[in-house]
DNA sequence: GCGGCTTTACG
DNA sequence: GTAAAGCCG
C-alpha cells in the first residue's frame, strides 16, 4: 500500500507523525505543494522564502538518504494538486500534520473532504503543539482567554505531551515515475543578492535546527533569565524560524529543556530553573498563538476585543515609511527597524518596542505593522504575528493597557544601557556619548557637533514627541468614546444612519506599495489553473469532538458526538474553530438578511481575489445555511457572515460578556 | 530583621 | 495601575 505524506510546516524526518504513519503502512510518496496564492495577502516575504527553499532542499536530501525523495508541486490549488499526486502514484492514503492558521484550517478541511470523496483514506496528526487546542479547556469546558491561565493548565495537564519519536531508519519509496516534480521559483533575480548574505548568519534545515537546539541548551539557556532583556540578542535561542517551519518539533524542545531543568533543580541551581521557566513561557506563547488562531480564526485581521472599534487610527503613509526606514528620531526604535530590514531578525524585546511605538506613538493601524513584520521577518508566522500585535494594541483581555505609552528613551537605557545596539545599527550616531545616545535631541550643540550629528539632517528629530503623543492619544480616546456613545444613541433610536462613518481598522486597506508587491507576485505566478471561486474553499466541517449540546440543540444527535469523540485526539475538530461563530453570531443571525448591511468582505483571501481579478463580487450574499452530509450536520459559512465585527467582538458579543471582570472596560468607563 | 521607599515587571 | 522585589537606613 502506498501513502502520500504531505509536508507543510513540518519539514523534518524526526518526530514527524505523518511521515511515521506513512512509513508504518508501506510505501511513501513525500510531497510539498507550493501554493502561496491561497494565503491571500500573506504571500511569504523574501527572507521567509529563502529559508523555505533551503529547508526543502535539505529535507529532500534526508529523504533521499532514507530511500525516497521529495516531490515538489507548484500549484494554485493545493487540494487538487494532492489529488493529482495521489492518482498518478496509485496511493490510497494521505497523511499530514495539523496547522492552525485560518487558511490552513479551511484548506485542510477541504483536502479531507475532497480526497475522502475520492476514496482516499485521510489521517492527520498533531506535530506542531504540545497539546491540541481543543484539549486545553477550563473547568467549564471553555477555551481559556488569558495566556497565563492557558499556560498554567498546559503545564498541569493530566498527561504529558507525547515524547518525540526517532526518525525512520529507512523509507520504501512509492512509484515516482509518473509524478514529476515542478521547479519552484522561490526568489527572483533582484532578491538573490540580498539573500546571499543570509547564509552567513543562518542555517536552515532540520539537522541544523537540532544543532541550534543543542547549542542553546548547553549554552545561553542557563543565563536566559538574566540576559533576556538585552537588545543584543546573542542570548536568545534563535529557534523561531526553525520552529516556524517545523524543522524541530516543539515537543522535542520541551522534552530536552525540561530534562535540563530537572537536572538543574537537583543541583539546586535556581537560576537555571528560572531560566527554563522563562524560556518555556515563550514556547507557551507560541502554543497560545495557535490556540487563539484556532479558537478565533480572524485574529490576524480583526481585534479580539471591540472596544477600539471607533479609534481614529492615523492613516499616514509617511509615518509608516519613516517607521519602516528607521527614521523616527528615536534611536532604539530606528536601530531595531534597521536591523529588521538588514537581517530579517529582531529580538523579541525590540519587536515590542517598535510595535508599541507604531501603535501608541504613531497611532498607525496595527495591521500595517503586522503585515510589515510578515513581509520582513525570517521567522514570520501568522499566528504569532497576530498575537503579538493584538497584545501590543490592547485588544486581548490580558494586553497592555491601551492608554499607556512606552518611552523609547527609557527603554533604551534599560535594554541597551551602553548604546552598543544603537551604534551598531545607526552608524550616524556611533560617536555620540552614551549619556545622549537614546535622546540625541537633548544633547548640547557642541556634543552633537563633536559627534558629527546634525539633527534634522543626517539624523531626524523625533517624528512626534512623547508628550505630544500622550496628549494626542488622550484626544483620540475621547473622540472614540464620543463616537461610540453617538453610535449607541443612534442605534437606540432605531435608525441606522451614522453607522457608516466609523473607520474600523479592519477596513483600512494596506498601503499601495505593500499591495503592489503582492499583486505583481500574483500575476507573475499565475499558472494555467484559474483561481477557484473562493466560496468553495470556505466550508469548514463538523467532524468532531467539541460540539456541545447547547450549540446545536436538536440538530446534533448524541450519536454524532460520541462518534466524534473516538477520534478527537487525532483529528482537528473544525467545528471548534467555528465555535465563536457558531455559538453567538451565526445562531443569532440565522435567517437574517445581511444583504447590503454586511459591508465589505474582510477575509484577506477575498480581498486579494478582488484586487487581483475581476471575480464576480464573491456572491457574498452571506448565506448561512446548514446542510446534511455524512449523516452529520455541517454548518456552512461564508466569510461575509462574520465580516461585521459587531457580530464577533461588538459590545453585545460573547467574548466580552463572558469576561466582564477584564480591565478593558475601564477604558470605556473613564471616558 | 523590619518598615518604608524605589524599582521592576506585567503576555 | 498594581504588586512584588530590591534596597537602604
Amino acid at each position: 500500500m502506498t501513502s502520500v505524506v504531505w509536508f507543510r510546516r513540518d519539514l523534518r524526518v524526526e518526530d514527524n507523525p505523518a511521515l511515521a504513519a506513512g512509513v508504518r503502512s508501506g510505501k511513501v510518496i513525500a510531497v510539498y505543494v507550493w501554493a502561496p496564492e491561497e494565503e491571500g495577502h500573506y504571500y511569504p516575504g523574501r527572507v521567509s522564502r529563502w529559508w523555505l527553499k533551503q529547508s526543502l532542499s535539505l529535507l529532500d536530501s534526508s529523504l533521499q538518504n532514507l530511500g525516497t525523495s521529495l516531490i515538489t508541486k507548484r500549484s494554485t490549488d493545493s487540494v487538487l494538486s494532492l489529488l493529482d499526486v495521489v492518482k498518478s502514484t496509485g496511493a490510497t492514503h494521505l497523511f499530514f500534520n495539523h496547522l492552525y492558521d485560518p487558511f490552513s484550517l479551511v484548506r485542510d478541511h477541504r483536502a479531507k473532504e475532497i480526497l475522502t470523496e475520492n476514496g482516499i483514506v485521510v489521517r492527520s496528526f498533531n506535530a506542531d503543539l504540545l497539546y491540541e487546542p481543543w484539549e486545553v479547556l477550563d473547568d467549564e469546558g471553555q477555551p481559556f482567554v488569558t495566556f497565563s491561565s492557558f499556560w498554567d493548565r498546559c503545564l498541569r495537564m493530566p498527561y504529558d505531551p507525547q515524547p518525540p519519536q526517532l526518525p525512520p531508519k529507512r523509507i520504501i519509496s512509492g512509484d515516482l515515475s509518473r509524478c514529476p516534480s515542478d521547479t519552484i521559483i522561490f526568489e527572483n533575480d533582484s532578491e538573490r543578492g540580498s539573500n546571499a548574505l543570509l547564509a552567513r548568519a543562518w542555517s536552515p534545515g532540520w539537522s541544523n535546527a537540532n544543532k541550534a537546539l543543542t547549542t542553546f541548551i548547553n549554552g545561553p539557556l542557563l543565563d536566559y533569565s538574566t540576559n533576556r532583556r538585552k537588545a543584543d540578542s546573542a542570548t536568545t535561542s534563535f529557534l523561531s524560524p526553525h520552529l516556524h517551519f517545523g524543522e524541530v518539533s516543539v515537543r522535542k524542545v520541551f522534552h530536552q529543556v525540561r530534562t535540563k531543568q530537572i537536572l538543574w533543580a537537583n543541583e539546586g541551581n535556581t537560576a537555571g530553573e528560572e531560566s527554563v521557566n522563562l524560556f518555556l513561557k515563550s514556547i507557551g506563547l507560541r502554543e497560545y498563538s495557535r490556540y487563539m488562531s484556532f479558537n478565533h480564526p480572524y485574529s490576524h485581521e480583526r481585534p479580539l476585543l471591540g472596544h477600539l472599534k471607533f479609534f481614529p487610527w492615523i492613516v499616514d503613509e509617511n509615518y509608516f515609511k519613516a517607521w519602516r526606514q528607521g527614521r523616527t528620531g528615536y534611536p532604539l526604535v530606528d536601530a531595531g527597524m534597521r536591523e529588521l530590514w538588514a537581517t530579517g531578525w529582531l529580538h523579541d524585546r525590540i519587536r515590542v518596542v517598535v510595535s508599541s511605538f507604531f501603535v501608541k506613538v504613531l497611532q498607525l493601524p496595527w495591521r500595517w505593522g503586522m503585515k510589515y513584520f510578515w513581509d520582513t521577518l525570517l521567522d514570520a508566522d501568522l499566528e504569532s504575528d497576530a498575537l503579538g500585535w493584538q497584545y501590543i494594541s490592547g485588544t486581548l483581555p490580558d494586553s497592555r493597557e491601551f492608554d499607556r505609552i512606552d518611552n523609547p528613551q527609557i527603554e533604551g537605557y534599560s535594554f541597551d544601557p551602553n548604546g552598543e545596539y544603537v551604534r551598531r545599527w545607526l552608524p550616524e550616531l556611533a560617536r555620540l556619548p552614551t549619556e545622549w545616545i537614546h535622546h540625541p535631541w537633548d544633547a548640547p550643540e557642541y556634543v552633537l557637533q563633536a559627534a558629527g550629528i546634525e539633527l534634522g539632517s543626517n539624523y531626524p528629530l523625533p517624528i512626534v514627541t512623547i508628550n505630544a503623543a500622550k496628549s494626542r492619544l488622550q484626544e483620540a480616546l475621547t473622540h472614540m468614546w464620543q463616537h461610540e456613545a453617538n453610535t449607541r444613541a443612534v442605534l437606540e433610536n432605531g435608525t441606522e444612519e451614522g453607522l457608516g462613518d466609523s473607520l474600523e481598522d479592519t477596513l483600512i486597506a494596506f498601503p499601495q506599495d505593500m499591495q503592489m508587491e503582492l499583486d505583481q507576485e500574483t500575476v507573475r505566478n499565475r499558472t494555467t489553473t484559474p483561481i477557484r471561486h473562493y466560496e468553495d474553499q470556505m466550508v469548514p466541517s463538523l467532524t468532531s469532538s467539541l460540539l456541545r449540546v447547547e450549540e446545536d440543540e436538536d440538530e446534533s444527535s448524541s450519536d454524532d458526538r460520541n462518534l466524534a469523540h473516538d477520534n478527537s485526539r487525532a483529528e482537528v475538530p473544525t467545528d471548534a474553530m467555528n465555535r465563536e461563530l457558531l455559538r453567538e453570531p451565526i445562531q443569532r443571525e440565522l435567517g437574517q438578511d445581511f444583504g447590503a448591511q454586511s459591508i465589505l468582505p474582510q477575509f484577506n483571501m477575498q480581498i486579494a481575489l478582488r484586487n487581483s481579478e475581476d471575480s464576480p463580487a464573491e456572491s457574498s450574499s452571506a448565506t448561512t445555511s446548514r446542510r446534511e452530509r455524512d449523516g452529520g450536520v455541517v454548518p456552512v459559512w461564508s466569510p461575509a457572515n462574520s465580516s461585521n465585527s459587531e457580530s464577533f467582538v461588538g459590545e453585545d458579543n460573547s467574548y466580552l460578556q463572558r469576561h466582564p471582570q477584564l480591565n478593558w472596560r475601564q477604558l470605556s468607563q473613564t471616558g
